[in-house]
DNA sequence: CTGAAAGCGCTTACAG
DNA sequence: CTGAAAGCGCTTACAG
């Protein structure tokens, strides 16, 4: 076993002071080509390579962004996490990982340690619980530090900082519409409980686009899904109660549900039923049906939340507080759960 | 805003040491009630933490695991890391991550900046293009410098380190012996190139159980994708040229493009073909028909991982050379794809 | 051109 | 009971 070698190990062997043999290794200009190549010489030799904690603590920042997420075992966020991964990858920071289980205090407790000097930064998106709650003092306390924060996807008007979102309910909109110009008229919506940010605005969207129609909203075609582990049975309900033409689904898992409920029914899909659903993940492309879906490109979201929090962390100026909010085109992929 | 406190300041507040402040709020006898108290409740008016940063570096540990993985966007690895973090979580790690990209050279520098100081030790899973050039001078490495890895999944046992597998062979043979039970003769098997090591452990046990059942092997059944984007066009041509009574598919993506491509001309599933596959995700419960697979519990794994390495790095213990390969046991999941 | 000193934020053995 | 000192591994302004 070769422990690492460190400045002062190499000094005393080469017999020089520890500061020369950190400025040999800067390529400082104050040194001597003699001992600097000497000392180069060495390093290389014993593979000598600066010790990061070190860094950190001195220069007093990581090289290390903060992800906190809901969970990973969800193709949206792993995506996202991806698309953050690259551009950390491309301009030298790490990425460290924390999943809150959609609970509160797990995304208290997640942020107040990375806070301690191990991140510069964090990207992430709220948990359930935290947007129910509506408890944001952890991101206020991190953001009155001075470490800027970059909220995604599930995110809160209630605090100031950067954010990257899609136009949810554009797109929930844009959407329906498809499915009105389509001829469809009975037209479900799929969704979850109102303190969701995203899902109160895929579902005024929805509400927007009926009315802009003049088609009356029917309450009884809303459903309203707490429990994704259980969305069968109000879906199956919705089935067997109306005579729908079309649904409109705020994640995949709702759609796919609802397409194998419909098909054991003996609906068929596209012809008795449509089927739109957000979110373009792995489902979609491979239930059969494959199901039309609004794509959210949590790979461009992701890069385009590191680039805003790299940009903030290495402007080196006093905060400007100047915060932004990108917004990330979607678009509606065609498959075969609607009409051509 | 307000910058973090550190203990010079609040000693400079309470004119009192740096030693003593620290002492008192590690609760140290050395020091009297009074001072104590008095400290503590200056502390937790300024919301003391201490920096992360300088414990790892006074410590010399840094309470952080790095993982290094080919890719997020993929279910299989997204549950392992949500394992890993379960027991990380419990046991106050934190969990960095590092996407290899299936390329060599991403997992060696990713690796090498994580071993200068950022990790205690790496949980990881070997990249294709690393398993094909057989190079693992980078494990090697780190390991010789005291930090302890452990593998999973993608392993190699030219790499003395902890690992945690499930048996992919004898998972092969019973999954393809459970088909051979239900009579069905020509089995046909999708598989990776010889390279991937768990592509080829699957691959022996399909062949070890044909040969025990007195079977031949028929190599034009033996379908080896190279470019799982591209399996498509084989598997079609398998399908073409052969009427086969089954398949063992290396994964799900195999699994459902077979079942996609045999619906589409009109073979019927599970009636004229069974499917069985590896890795139990998100496609295998919804894709239509539903199908049969061999879990492989990343979740399991990633517990298993997790308290291996920190069991390894709380051994104060120099290292004893004894390392162990945990077996998960894997369990046939029967669904639709399978006559029953 | 080289090196001692101070400092990043902390802990702890040792004096007093 | 309190505090100065040394040290984790590094950098850099400052002397010499």
């Amino acid at each position: 076993m070769r422990r690492k070698v460190t400045l002062k190990q190499i000094a005393k062997e080469l017999d020089v002071s520890i500061s020369t043999v950190s400025k040999s290794l800067r390529d400082s200009p104050e040194i001597s080509e003699d001992t600097r190549l000497k000392v180069q010489a060495f390093a290389k030799l014993y593979n000598y390579k600066p010790n990061n904690i070190a860094l950190s603590l001195k220069n007093k920042k990581t090289k290390t962004i903060g992800i906190i997420i809901p969970e990973i075992v969800h193709h949206f966020f792993a995506t996202v996490i991806s698309g953050i991964e690259q551009v950390a990858n491309e301009c030298g920071y790490n990425v460290i990982v924390c999943l809150s289980d959609e609970s509160f205090d797990k995304e208290v407790i997640n942020m107040e340690m990375l806070a301690n000097g191990s991140t510069d930064g964090f990207i992430m998106s709220l948990s359930k619980e935290t947007q129910q709650k509506k408890d944001f003092h952890h991101l206020q306390e991190v953001i009155n530090q001075g470490m800027p924060v970059v909220l995604f996807d599930r995110i809160s008007n209630d605090i100031l900082c950067d954010k990257v979102i899609i136009d949810d309910q554009l797109a929930a909109y844009e959407a329906t519409n498809f499915l009105i110009s389509k001829g469809l008229k009975k037209i479900a919506l799929l969704t979850t409980v109102d303190y969701v940010s995203v899902g109160k605005l895929r579902t005024d969207g929805y509400l927007n686009v009926l009315h802009d129609h003049g088609i009356e909203v029917d309450e009884s075609l809303i459903i309203r899904i707490e429990d994704t582990e259980h969305c069968d049975e109000k879906i199956n309900e919705l089935l067997e109660n109306q005579s729908i033409d079309a649904i409109l689904a705020v994640n995949e898992l709702f759609a796919v549900t609802a397409i194998k409920l419909a098909m054991s029914k003996g609906i068929k899909i596209p012809e008795d039923l449509s089927v739109v659903a957000f979110t373009d993940g792995i489902i979609s492309k491979y239930s059969t049906p494959t199901i039309t879906t609004i794509s959210q490109n949590g790979i461009k979201m992701g890069r385009k939340a590191a680039e805003m929090l790299i940009k903030r962390l290495e402007l080196e100026d006093e905060e400007d507080e100047h915060y932004k909010t990108e917004i990330i085109e979607t678009n509606l992929i065609i498959r075969e759960s609607t009409k051509s």
